[in-house]
DNA sequence: GGGAAAGCTCAAATCGATTAGATCGGGGGT
DNA sequence: ACCCCCGATCTAATCGATTTGAGCTTTCCC
């Protein structure tokens, strides 16, 4: 089977009669609640077989393009079942054939723009190679996700992207993927897992931007948020740290707030910040959200974001270039993320098998406003 | 079948053995790659029959917790399937049934925070019943839409909640519930659609916000944004105009920009209406994001959101309130409108007839720092 | 003209659950 | 002692597609 998974040229059997059903958002030629004639049974591959005297193996052949099927047969059949408004039925399909034409992605955050993103290009991959998308959104409950991916072996869906809930272990990811479930970790790594993973390199994007606040002549750089359980919270921070520490600078001197992932939070952890003496004169917080917020709370108190504080960001969502001042971040890849993603997922679909490969985004610098050098 | 729908007490035939499955991530107990004894072929009713020696009828009806079995039969058949790690395959339970347990939902928006929530309250509701949600970002395309829907039929959803795309007409989503796909709208309405819907008052809450900018004192209100062919789109403008007729003030002599929708556009209109002789004093934004956009791009030139010129959003997302100035907004109850559709969906799949009820939500005023008085 | 090789089509088994109806032993009522 | 009924279980049909191997033509080549 996996030598040769695209037999057919195209697995969905419908997708010819799609293109030209005249009526729109799936409605059918002209029977009103689609039916052949009678009563309102659902139309089968059975009642177009008897219906022009062919057999149920010639419709299925014939209405997935199949060569064998000699032409005129093939349009006779599709004409046919265009007419009586035939619906593939994909539980009986995947009943046979094992394969449900559905992929499982669970974010830990839908409401962040960054995995909205990551999300939107991932969905979209994905719906062109006609494969649905089956969502949860586990905000880090790892009773959610677990519940989740339940539901998903019992749908047997056909692949498994996942930005892992906090406390998800290696055996968790090992155990579904030797089960044969394709799993792809986005965002998220999770140390010892045998599945692909694609992420920014977190590591390098805060070292990025904290030596970025280096050279602008900053010394005490405060960091703010990310959940030391995940290798994005980990990462982030060390990359800060090693920064620091490049520099000759202190890490454990430095202002360091963990576990903070909204903008709200972001807000909240400002007054520590400017209560600190001596106060530190940049911020990088761990998202754009956060140091959105952080920039919120500065103005608030009357502070001018940059100028009395340099505020840097990281996943460079739209609103931090359309803040005023615009926030200083990090390119995180969410669209190449989704992307690759979608790819290996419909690889390992298709029978391509991956190990540990890890996939790694550069994060690129993006220097904005809000981060000049410090007040002299 | 509608007279009883809900037969067993439970249809999810595994849930009693989920709670104490021990390992985490749907792990299984110990066999490694989840077969029984030999290969690595799947354990179905079959198999565990067979192991006790009853029949696939006894072991269906026991997992599935019915009465009609003995308890000591049920209760070993339970721990024989908990011991082999059966998992109940929906793709034949749907094929029998005509039930597949699977929802469909498409947004025109992910990325809007406000869907993004709307979306996060509905999936909420609906995993809690087991129904697990099969998502599309359809971006206002009628074509994406088109694609997903005909997805949705050939899974055989049991229900389907439609933000519908720009472009659809009641004939499409009426040809949906003719076939007895259980449609609900949300957000968005489609006049003539003989389902239920679920939005908020687009009309009041734009008179709300609109009146309480007169009743700040301002007399040049513009509106910027919100796409005319959507029901949202008309009726906050119809709701500004209506605002600005009672205070005897002439709509059509305002500023008045239509079909934008995000806050990079929103940024970008703000220069039509500081150029505009004489300037409005306040700007009604279609949703908070062009809000936003618009309180940055005033923010750029040097002028203060507030003080030089009232800006008022709609939705209030949370960035609204997070925002310096806090921007003034109208609650749009996002997670009420998550929350409805949800029960309707499940009442609907459970057999409950809807016709078009229109469920509106009342929006509330949210007033903030950013609509203060006029300058005089 | 005979045999091989295509070219088409079909019958039937199969996927894994659900469920109507049959079976069967035993207890209770009269 | 007889009959009925009840509880527990089973048999077998069924949902709607896919797919294998076989069967029947027709064509081609020597």
């Amino acid at each position: 089977m996996s030598d040769d998974p695209r037999k057919t040229s195209d697995p969905d059997p419908v997708s010819g009669l799609r293109a030209d059903v005249p009526t729109s958002l799936a409605a059918i030629g002209s029977s009103r609640p689609g039916g052949t004639a009678s009563s309102g049974r659902r139309v089968t591959l059975g009642d177009i077989a008897a219906a022009l005297g062919v057999s149920t193996a010639t419709v299925s052949l014939a209405l997935r393009d199949s060569a064998v099927v000699a032409l005129d047969t093939r349009n006779r059949i599709k004409a046919h079942a265009r007419k009586v408004g035939y619906i593939y039925n994909r539980s009986a399909a995947a009943l046979r054939t094992a394969r449900s034409n559905m992929v499982g992605v669970a974010v830990h955050d839908i409401l962040n723009p960054y995995f909205a993103e990551v999300f939107r290009s991932l969905e979209d991959a994905l719906g062109q190679e006609n494969q649905v998308v089956l969502i949860c959104n586990h905000r880090d409950s790892i009773a959610r996700q677990r519940s989740f991916v339940d539901s998903l072996l019992q749908h047997r869906i056909d692949g498994l992207v996942l930005s892992a809930s906090i406390g998800t272990t290696a055996d968790d990811i090992n155990t579904l993927a030797d089960r044969g479930i394709p799993v792809t970790l986005i965002c998220r790594d999770v140390p010892g897992a045998r599945v692909p993973v694609v992420r920014g390199d977190d590591f390098i994007g805060a070292r990025l931007i904290t030596d970025h606040l280096i050279a602008q002549g900053h010394r005490r750089i405060a960091m703010v948020g990310g959940r030391r359980a995940s290798s994005a919270g980990r990462d982030r921070n060390a990359g800060w740290r090693a920064a620091l520490a490049n520099a000759g600078l202190d890490a454990d001197a430095q202002i360091d707030i963990p576990e903070l992932m909204t903008q709200a939070e972001g807000r909240a952890a400002a007054a520590a910040l400017m209560a600190a003496d001596p106060r530190p004169t940049a911020v990088f917080g761990f998202n754009d959200l956060i140091a959105l917020g952080l920039m919120s709370a500065l103005q608030r108190s009357g502070l001018t974001p940059g100028r009395d504080m340099a505020v840097a960001g990281y996943d460079d969502i739209d609103g931090a270039a359309s803040h005023t001042p615009a926030l200083t971040s990090v390119w995180n890849g969410a669209q190449e993320i989704g992307r690759r993603a979608a790819s290996i997922v419909l690889d390992q679909v298709a029978g391509v098998r991956f190990g540990q490969d890890r996939i790694l985004i550069p994060p690129k610098l993006s220097v904005r406003e809000s981060t000049p050098s410090p007040a002299t």
